[in-house]
DNA sequence: GAGGCGTGGCT
DNA sequence: TAGCCAAGCCT
């Protein structure tokens, strides 16, 4: 795969010597523990390092050891995470700290076969901890590595693709070196990040650009290739703000829809806006609390962009009358603005509740 | 294999 | 603005 002109051009070499000087003192390269390596990996999965640090900083101090994590509750787990985004990894990061107590003792396993098994450990991650912790040979391939192989190797097969993962990785097997396979990785990934940018890559000083065949060809801005393109899905989200004696209602979702084991409101989804309340004639719960208080617009609409989903969102406050009593569905209950605080929360939701002064 | 999953920064 | 992108993984 290694094509013939690279022979002898001491790609590793050079990638390496770059590497040294010009790498961010990353706190989680400061350290061989697993386990932040491992929390380092979690975090910055689809996420950018700046928005990734200050959270892997929290949760090393709340979290110190893997068994402070796994005696932690989820709720608490995903409370910390609030923000970061994508909250099936605080959830299986926490179920896979209670396994590697429970199964290995509060040792991580020390190969990437072993590592991959784990919940939320993809072939990327398990490769990246198993070489950064424990020196395996085993190359790390996330998508600054993909983006750096293409460009430089001029491999035009869609990254996303099995096909052209396989490539990708059958190449990356070839680049890895069996002395010090950890930092090669680490190498790649900060070329990636800070040289070999996604856009608009400052090519004139790259140290690489006499054996890259995108910069020979002018075609940093068509590699990688990426083939899928998203459809954005958007939707009308009516939640009622439910309000009694300084308490709001809260509601746990559980379902395989956007923030699962977040708390919102009480929501009613339509197919267009919603703007009257008379619009919510046919919803029994609303009609009921209605009996007992009294509903007025937020008149602020949002719209929150998701990387598939945008949501047009209204917000409704009821104020229930102090002395009526409210018959609430289990999956519902009032919370003080102490504990609301400890719930864990989309960033809309969040938003909203400082808003109107919660 | 394709769709689903957050938030924030940049252009 | 609207779209793309960021240390991917799960179903």
């Amino acid at each position: 795969m290694i094509p013939d002109h690279f022979e002898g051009v001491h790609f590793n070499k050079r990638l390496k010597s770059w590497y040294l000087k010009n790498h961010r003192p990353l706190l989680w390269r400061q350290t061989n523990d697993p386990y932040k390596i491992w929390l380092s990996e979690i975090i910055l999965q689809q996420t950018r390092v700046a928005q990734g640090t200050p959270y892997y900083e929290k949760f090393l101090l709340h979290y110190p050891t893997v068994f402070d994590l796994a005696n932690a509750d989820e709720r608490d787990v995903l409370r910390l995470w609030q923000g970061l985004g994508y909250y099936s990894r605080a959830r299986n990061m926490h179920f896979t700290a209670r396994q590697v107590v429970k199964d290995f003792d509060g040792k991580f396993p020390s190969t990437a076969a072993q590592l991959s098994k784990l919940k939320g450990l993809g072939a990327y991650t398990a490769s990246a901890i198993a070489s950064f912790a424990y020196g395996e040979a085993v190359a790390a391939i996330d998508g600054n590595v993909y983006r750096v192989m293409s460009r430089i190797f001029g491999i035009q097969s869609d990254m996303l693709s099995n096909e052209g993962k396989k490539e990708f990785a059958t190449l990356a097997k070839e680049l890895i070196p069996a002395d010090d396979p950890g930092t090669y990785n680490q190498a790649m990934i900060e070329f990636g990040a800070i040289q070999c940018v996604p856009v608009s890559p400052n090519c004139i000083i790259c140290p690489l650009n006499d054996i890259c065949f995108a910069f020979e060809f002018g075609m940093q801005k068509e590699l990688p290739v990426k083939a899928k393109k998203l459809k954005v899905k958007h939707r009308f989200l009516n939640y009622f703000v439910i309000n009694q004696n300084g308490r709001i209602i809260m509601k746990e979702r559980t379902g395989k829809d956007i923030w699962k084991g977040l708390f919102d409101f009480y929501l009613i989804e339509s197919q267009t806006p919603l703007t009257s309340p008379e619009d919510f004639s046919e919803d029994k719960f609303i009609i009921n609390l209605l009996k007992k208080g009294i509903i007025t617009e937020i008149p602020e609409l949002y719209t929150h962009r998701l990387t598939h989903q945008r949501l047009n969102v209204r917000f409704w406050w009821i104020e229930i009358s102090e002395s009526a009593a409210i018959d609430l569905p289990a999956d519902m209950a009032f919370y003080t603005r102490d504990e609301i605080e400890f719930l864990p929360k989309p960033i809309l939701i969040d938003t909203l509740l400082k808003e109107v002064g919660f």
